[in-house]
DNA sequence: TAATAAGTTTGTAATGAATACATTATAAAA
DNA sequence: TTTTATAATGTATTCATTACAAACTTATTA
């Protein structure tokens, strides 16, 4: 499936400035902060403003395309990989790694539903800890 | 064990204001911002600076005495009970309830260090959902 | 005690992420 | 085409946080 189509099943239509954006956070797993996707897309769309890159990234969480991640720091991130797996902010290299995790068993209280569950760890990567 | 000694023991000395802070955030579980710290004790400190809050939390939070919050929001928000336990967000009231949780096993690559984990939840709480 | 040093607190100004909003552009429908 | 809805853009604003310097307090030394 293409991305404009997985878009278009989650009621959002396609805009060339929606795929691009989608598109590279498919393909940059490095959990871009929306700066980095504007300044990366810049070059190729001159005329892209940061103020779509937020409408879009906002509107494609919403949705459930991709997710936000707020890791101890004042910029939010963005990641297309919506599976249930841990993030890692390194305090060295300032670095944001995936890793996988036994997903906790749920045990919130009678009547508590969850939307969203995120496992967040700050710490020393391995090429820092050296 | 008084909260002055408490902040002794981490290297902290403990001033009349640091004090102040630090047992309002043990008293008050409700995992309040640097605004709601501020607002609730302008009244009985009235030179209080929000800087000084500012600069209290960081202090408590890098000493360990307290944890930071971040939960898909851009106000941090603190909590002097720093077991390990979860957080749960709710979508409808905003407020913040803690749950406990089975620590999941760490899966953490080779190398890799934690310094700080954190599971976060966002949802529904038992009163907004009826 | 006074003098000095070290540590705390304060207020103002600056930074910068995020949002509001109005305008322009593009696409779809009549 | 004309009209309508949707997308994209840019400027101005909001607001959490930080930088920084001045004022204040506490501890130390002479």
């Amino acid at each position: 499936m293409t991305s404009a189509e997985m878009l278009m099943e989650k009621g959002i239509r396609p805009s060339l400035t929606r795929v691009m954006i989608y598109e590279y956070l498919l393909s940059h797993r490095t959990h871009p902060t929306v700066d980095e996707i504007y300044k990366e897309l810049s070059p190729k769309a001159p005329t892209l403003s940061k103020t779509t890159v937020y409408n879009t990234v906002k509107l494609l969480s919403q949705a459930g395309v991709i997710k936000m991640l707020t890791i101890e720091e004042q910029q939010a991130r963005f990641d297309a990989c919506t599976d249930h797996h841990g993030h890692f902010l390194c305090n060295g290299c300032k670095k944001v790694y995936d890793f996988d995790v036994d997903v906790p068993c749920d045990t919130l209280p009678q009547g508590f539903t969850a939307l969203t569950k995120e496992i967040f760890y700050t710490g020393t990567c391995k090429k820092c800890s050296k």
